[in-house]
DNA sequence: GATGAATGAGGCTTCATTCAT
DNA sequence: CATGAATGAAGCCTCATTCAT
């Protein structure tokens, strides 16, 4: 009862897969996916190899899980903003932006997306999975987005497809940044004030204002 | 000299390092690093396994040679372009993306950047080579173009650093979509308009003009 | 006695090691000895792998408690005909033979020969285990109703051994079949025409009869 | 020159497929597919196990080797002798019976076919292969011996494909007692015996011949 | 009795690198 | 120069068996 051993013995059985996918998280982060060994993941996790098969079929399911458990919440949650927003598009992709920022870009689930974007072409059936469960819907998130402030008038009309590439390409460019080069560059890219101005420069433009044009509010920079 | 045999011989001799440095470059970029197994580099070149290393010392070696051979001249000419140029800094912006399109982006070179994004973080003497040799490089070029635009009065003042991130965040998801989940895409990236869309984009930014600006070029999609 | 559900319960808990023999019958004749994993068998049996270990001490403690439980008897019965049959040897043949197809040849029991026929030399204990407590009782039996025939001035005389196996082939052979190659075969072996053809064969040979012997009965087929 | 080390070097190149096959033959037959474990198969053939690879894709190309190389080459004689014999069918029965005991039967060849009946349900793409190439061929020259016998009046009509059965039984099993349970028994098969007495009940049956028939020869034993 | 989580040895396969010829 | 046979460490996955609860 009041033995220790016994009660970590209780809850591990529970938390086991927390505690592989948690350790699958870190590694798949660290190394990549090929390079991952699931020795390794068994051993951050305190057990053996052969357990891990107890919960996870192969690597690639494993990884799956990782995914599903850690990312594709982060997903329906942005949705929910998305469906409920009600005040200007510009503000709305702020907070896109910045609630991206807070739950995956500055987090390691950043390096679920570097990964991806590594090797994706290695390994098919998980690269078809991520596109399905996590891009696809990504993408439909900022193309709503556009929309919705081209509707409203706020933006001007605009080829929403690749808008919506040109969004995407920062922040995903963030993910890899933070973890490619990270131990070549003597300071860490600044990513909050990258994210400043990739949001007013997209917003704004980078063009000195015409002269006649007074009532354009200068960038806050 | 008027022995033909021998002549093909004497060419082929020093050819030798090139046609592996050809059959390398294809496979690094079609497969990435770590998946590229020499056997198949050295098959494609039409030799042996053990001669790939009578030219070059390892692995590691053969992709810096690759690198060498032909990213950093690209570099080179790059650079020229940028001392000599004499028109406004926006025609300059578009000449240098456009210029890296036509000779790396559009090219199979692309790859490269994209298996340095991938891999470098699992070859860390790679990645330190690559950033020394391409990315410093790379990056200071942009920041030049910039600091000329703000000089010349062309551009308004930024911070230059986070600007050039921003500028080569859409090149290099370019690339680096290229070679991603291109099998789960219906259609490709369509390159050349995101570049304009980009360039635009960066130029004007997304916002409607207000009301009382009559001044500022229409953008002209 | 009268409380129904303690008597389900004491029911259950003498049926176990039935439950698990039926089981470990199915599975040993799906995939043989080595192929076959305990895991399975516990769960076709509704336990726990766990389990399994109360009632057995290792797979081939299992496995011989197979054997005791379905084979054995069997040997017993046929044995109890053979001493008390009154009939011509040639009845007590096909009796025989019908017999061991009803309750063995034709039965998945049939399977449990073949999987010692492939396996036994990699499990030597449990060979000499077979080899002992049905191979040796089997090939009595079919020696003894040899004997009775030429006692009887039915059978030509023979060398007994020799005979013993060419009247065991075609059986053992038939479950082999049974168990080998089915999935190749257009349509499975017609066991009963065989079993026939067999006894036919083994009868009058296969010779067409001198011109003279008017006497010898025509096959009935 | 003189240097026996370079000489066997220089051999080893041609030789080494032959090693391994003869190796994995050993092998094979010992302890069946399944048991055998490639590690095993190089080390006695005196290589490492990377060498195994340079030579077969993998264990079931290796197996399919091994049986092309020693089992159907054996076919093909037999496939000759039957076309050209012009002697009575009995003869030729009896040829064909011999043959096979002296190329296969008497053999480690024998290993391959108990192998085969024994594991083939555990690894259907290579039942699939030894039934195209083996079994199916061999069937059919069974059934084209006894079909010749009947044709010109030697044998009596029968159900071809069920006495093709009949023959192949007693010789498939002698091939399986060879391996299964031999360490049981204090004697071995009497394997030529067995085999007359086969051949000579199959031709003439079991039953003593009835009163008037005075033209069949008697067996011979 | 019953559970089922955990173990770890063992098997197949890959590939960068070496080296005798 | 060139070859290509050989190596062996390393990775994924399986499964009989154990043991704390």
């Amino acid at each position: 009862m009041n033995c220790p051993l016994k009660k970590r013995w209780e809850r591990r059985k529970d938390a086991r897969p927390q505690e592989l996918l948690a350790a699958a998280l870190d590694l798949f982060v660290e190394r990549g996916y090929a390079a991952t060994r699931l020795d390794d993941v068994a051993a951050r996790a305190g057990v053996s190899k052969g357990t891990l098969y107890l919960y996870f079929t192969n690597k690639e399911e494993l990884f799956k899980a990782v995914v599903r458990e850690n990312v594709v919440p982060v997903l329906g949650e942005a949705e929910g903003i998305l469906e409920s927003y009600s005040g200007s598009t510009a503000e709305l992709f702020r907070e896109l932006v910045l609630g991206w920022w807070e739950r995956i870009g500055n987090t390691k689930l950043s390096g679920i997306t570097k990964l991806m974007m590594a090797e994706s072409s290695n390994f098919p059936e998980v690269a078809q999975f991520y596109h399905d469960e996590v891009i696809r819907r990504g993408d439909a998130m900022i193309a709503r987005m556009l929309e919705r402030g081209v509707a409203q008038g706020e933006f001007r009309p605009m080829d929403i497809r690749q808008a919506t590439h040109v969004i995407c390409a920062p922040m995903i460019m963030l993910m890899m940044w933070k973890h490619s080069f990270s131990s070549c560059r003597p300071e860490p890219i600044a990513a909050e004030e990258y994210l400043n101005s990739f949001v007013e420069l997209f917003l704004h433009g980078v063009l000195a204002e015409p002269a006649g044009s007074a009532g354009a509010p200068p960038p806050s920079r």
